[in-house]
DNA sequence: TATAAATTTATAATGATTATAAATAAAAAT
DNA sequence: ATTTTTATTTATAATCATTATAAATTTATA
């Protein structure tokens, strides 16, 4: 098992952004939890190992590496943003039923649109909804 | 060309929501206005012709359209939220230059994807962000 | 070590949305 | 038609995520 904090320091360094302490130890926990958390969740937990952390920090730090494209903010139908620091193309699964998001895999390049001529693309993102395996199981 | 107060009407009856003055004229901006409208946008055009429209009348009418299917929220990462009165299957565009959200077409059923086993889908949205038309002919 | 620059903290401000209760309008019942 | 009940709209306060600001602290540089 590698390094974890390496691994946050070189993706920092690699996009020129100064490792200070807490921006390491916000980007180690978004590569720790994948679960696509948000700014409160990654706050609090932080907060208990340095008492001191404002939130602002989080904000900051969140914002700089969407900035450079270290995370990605995903959002759906929610004002909260939630941040995932996988930034290769996939879809996102919102459940419904327990509020969890799940990553899936799906080619967005092979899929077949149209009216987007002269249209410069830059980024797809897909979202599907309804009801995980897990809450599909317990519920039925 | 037919009358669009008579299909808002029957819009609303089918869905079992009872079509007061203002869900009609609610109903009708969004039918009228294809652009994706945030509830700013309703509400300041409406309030144009009854003065004494409250906001909260706007959202309690999309909340309850959306409940029943009548309408679609949309989010891409922005806090305020945007609804379409299409409910099809289509992608969303967004221009990060003009902010127009564009419509296009994608059949989002035929895109291969893996990871959801025993999942139900029951809503799938894709969205596309990048430089619309306009915007990149008039900045190059 | 002194100075400058960057980062973090604390707090106030903003802005979208929701909650609440009073006011009004519509529907039902007598 | 009038009262009673129910639904809808309004006005306003509350909430909550995010951003802005300036002071305090830390880090880097001279």
């Amino acid at each position: 098992m590698e390094n974890v904090q390496e691994i946050v320091f070189d993706k920092l360094s690699e996009k020129d952004i100064k490792p200070s302490f807490h921006r390491i130890k916000v980007l180690e926990y978004l590569m720790v939890n994948k679960n696509h958390p948000t700014v409160e969740q990654i706050y609090s937990s932080l907060k208990k190992l340095f008492p001191t952390l404002s939130k602002a920090t989080i904000y900051n730090s969140l914002n700089l590496f969407v900035e450079k494209g270290l995370v990605q903010p995903i959002t759906i139908e929610e004002t909260e943003l939630r941040y995932d620091s996988t930034v290769e193309s996939h879809g996102h699964f919102k459940c419904d039923c327990c509020g969890l998001i799940y990553d899936f895999d799906i080619d967005v390049d092979s899929v077949a649109f149209s009216g987007l001529d002269n249209f410069i693309i830059n980024n797809k993102e897909v979202y599907f909804r309804g009801t995980c395996r897990k809450c599909a199981s317990v519920n039925q």
